[in-house]
DNA sequence: CGGAATCCCGTAGGATACTG
DNA sequence: CAGTATCCTACGGGATTCCG
């Protein structure tokens, strides 16, 4: 999306939105967040969650994710192989954010799949 | 972006949250919306507060987002032109979305303008 | 003043194949 | 299982010029 990944904010004091934003962008990372929100998670149980995702582009926003310190990986030396993915501290406190952007998205967006019953 | 343009969310539960983040995607919409918030606004008035825009880029965003419903154009018809902004209906509801991404980025975010004193 | 029209480019994101 | 490695392209975004 939108930016050039953690270009510059030029801006005045909406900055910080920004900024913030900068983070949460990536056609994948909204969601991924979400879902880790509920706990531990492994790659492909992440995956599973977005249908229409393909590992290269999972492991580069979980990548992003994990170097801009929202999430933790944690390796297992074992065959076969097993990662787990968290939210770290940090990404723990973007909870509400999230949250704010799912509420907001079930209650105006046409079809979002969360459609009462 | 992200995200091509409101392509379609063919994820699970957590789609909302891509859906809402769709809208405010886009350079400079956070921000945009953002300084909306503090009530109306003429283009240039707008600018001025992103220093780094480009007219074709505000004058697109703004038109995706009016294109969206969340915000207003009013265009009145003298000269030298003159063009309103204002925040929709729809797009205060977006209010606390906006806010909560200023205030995480304010807190999470190093020097992002609003660095205490 | 507030745009529209052109031209141009980087890169986010996808498809596919291979691997420890 | 959880990735890399390549290759490819659409489009988001910028620079510049012209217009009512």
């Amino acid at each position: 999306m939108g930016r050039t990944r953690h270009d510059r904010f030029d801006c005045s004091p909406g900055c910080a939105v920004e900024a913030t934003l900068s983070l949460i962008d990536g056609k994948w990372k909204g969601v991924v967040l979400y879902h880790l929100m509920s706990g531990t998670m492994r790659f492909n149980e992440i995956r599973r969650k977005l249908p229409n995702v393909t590992q290269r582009m999972l492991t580069k926003q979980l990548r992003e994710l994990e170097a801009d310190g929202l999430i933790t990986r944690k390796v297992f030396a074992q065959v076969p192989p097993r990662v787990d993915y968290d939210l770290s501290e940090r990404g723990r406190t973007l909870e509400p954010v999230i949250l704010a952007l799912k509420t907001w998205g079930d209650a105006n967006m046409p079809s979002t799949g969360s459609v009462a019953a």
